[in-house]
DNA sequence: GCCGAATTTGCAAGCGGTTGCAATCAACCG
DNA sequence: CGGTTGATTGCAACCGCTTGCAAATTCGGC
């Protein structure tokens, strides 16, 4: 039942070597002669020996633990950050150590945290935490990624994400690509950065061209429940042609309002997701949306963080991919000619 | 920009006494007067000190990290289960780490990953698979929890999760006691004990309350895409009143597949769904399904860890939550009288 | 077979803490 | 006021591994 703990000396006695060539067989680089590195090997098959990544670090000053801290768990596209951060990091051989922000009150707290676990590097991925909380890591000397974060050169940190508020503008030319005149916005949470970024670009396109934004509303957060309420009042318009949602949770409890509220959509009104994750294209709803490039996103902030661990005074930079509408039934179709 | 590490001599010497004092001032119940704790502390603050985990941890055998295995991101119901794990654990001074098996050709490489940061503790959740992966890291001597495992006295190992045959005769008698006679099982991958599990629990309760079995089918994965073409050969045969699914995204795949072969539900065709993930409840589907205790299960589980973290040898137990029928929309009412 | 250069090897110190043990200290008692 | 006793403190060894350095070995060339 104990805990039988192999250690590298166990497996220099058992191979007849010294420890420094039991440790030097498991660092690449190092300087040993094929026939210790064998005996040293078989010697660690017989014993079922693993380096401990914990005490190789002591002196290393490498853990190989990527520290990923997130806010919103419950967002189904969540799910894909997760999946391909890890799997991500995995294939590099780092490790993530999870940090869920949700509910949390001090969140600098986790900065100690981390450090106390001496991450080689921390992945924020969250657009709803202001940017001086990942500057908060940099400041403690860990490389720091803020994903989805707000892109504002000069940058403080590294920033992989997309133009919000290109993707706003994006949003309003897509309603008047549809011959929509007159229209609301059902944002994400207010505080948000990217919530802003994107009713900015959005407002400022729409200006541009000539459509009217009836009303700018926000939800408390990015659920189904929360899309749902916020768009009730918004039915009492009747202008109201079409609706940019800020996430497609917020755009189905919006759609299955106005449903109640007895609409047909597209015909009485059109909605416009973000995000397009996986229950967009479910028949049930079947959105019209804005791609938002997770995968991208992700992939790219991965290689960066490991590229970062070993060097950590690169220069900032902002990594940002285009998002991209995906045409399915909750629009009215382009005008043609 | 370098790590200025301060470290516990650091501390001592400002504070102007010896490591041996600092080290004890962070160790609980270790023997410090209050003069010297003050001091010793009021030093820290100054230089930012905070104890490595890492180190300490290499004299204790304490990491205070817990190793979370899952090889189903995909799924939605693993934003509660991650949410609540990474949650319980912090409150409670841990931390999860990551793993992702989705993919993996070679689970077991996990154990020795896992067992190079000297976990105090792993849970594996996952249904999909077989019981001897989590019996490795007991092996290994890793206190491990099967969490959605299978329940099999005597326990090789700890199980937190449901009673998946009871689930499925519970299936069969929401069936029998709204009236259908003619029904099917449209179950999850095969090779998962839940599935084989409610599959048999199903069955035989079928048999007892007089239920025809008309087909038994699996979809590949848990997804809405593998749900909605597995339904579909289901839809030639006219006689299934209706469809036990071994998942919610399973089911709302086969009800959209249903309704675009022109069935209306209830009905033409019911379903019943299990999990009841976030989305069941939308007005899109509203889905009558059976509640798994995710929350029940999570939390008991992380209690659990945590305990054995300080009695690693304590004797495996079964810990199963009831279900219950969430009473939606695809199904029709219970038969009165 | 001998010599210098290039490799390989082992020693010992150290990474940042913890902890058993013995020494020190303060408080209490007669 | 000396002697005890229990609480505090510091010393030094150690946790499991890395690494600079010097000693030992190997190798090629003559």
């Amino acid at each position: 039942m104990a805990k039988l703990a192999v250690t590298l000396k166990d497996v220099a006695e058992r191979a007849g070597v010294s420890p420094s060539a039991v440790s030097r067989t498991y660092t690449k680089g190092a300087s040993v002669s094929e026939k210790t590195r064998r005996k040293v090997l078989k010697a660690a098959r017989e014993l079922g020996y693993r380096p401990s990544l914990i005490a190789s670090s002591l002196t290393t000053k490498r853990t190989r633990l990527i520290g990923l801290v997130a806010n919103n768990f419950q967002n189904p596209v969540f799910l894909d950050v997760f999946d391909l951060f890890t799997r991500g990091l995995q294939e590099r051989g780092f490790r993530p150590l999870l940090v869920n922000l949700s509910g949390e009150t001090e969140p600098r707290k986790s900065v100690d945290l981390l450090r106390q676990y001496n991450v080689d590097g921390v992945i924020v991925a969250t657009s709803t935490l202001p940017a001086d909380f990942a500057t908060a890591f940099r400041d403690a000397g860990i490389p720091v990624i803020h994903s989805f974060g707000k892109y504002d050169a000069p940058e403080p940190v590294h920033v992989v994400g997309i133009d919000n508020a290109q993707c706003g503008a994006m949003a309003a030319e897509t309603f008047a690509a549809r011959g929509y005149a007159t229209v609301a916005v059902l944002g994400g949470p207010a505080a948000a950065t990217s919530t802003q970024d994107r009713v900015a670009g959005f407002r400022a396109a729409a200006e541009r061209l000539g459509l009217r934004v009836a009303a700018v509303r926000y939800a408390e957060n990015y659920t189904y429940e929360a899309g749902r309420r916020a768009m009730q009042p918004l039915l009492d318009d009747n202008g109201i042609e079409a609706v940019f949602c800020g996430d497609d949770l917020i755009c189905m409890g919006a759609i299955d309002a106005a449903r109640a509220g007895g609409r047909t959509i597209p015909d009485d009104i059109g909605f416009l997701g973000f995000n397009d994750m996986m229950m967009a294209g479910w028949d049930g709803y079947a959105l019209t949306t804005i791609h938002q490039p997770i995968r991208d996103i992700i992939l790219s902030s991965v290689e960066l963080v490991v590229a970062l661990v070993d060097a950590p005074t690169r220069n900032p930079e902002a990594r940002l991919f285009p998002c991209a509408v995906v045409e399915r039934a909750t629009l009215r179709p382009v005008l043609s000619g």
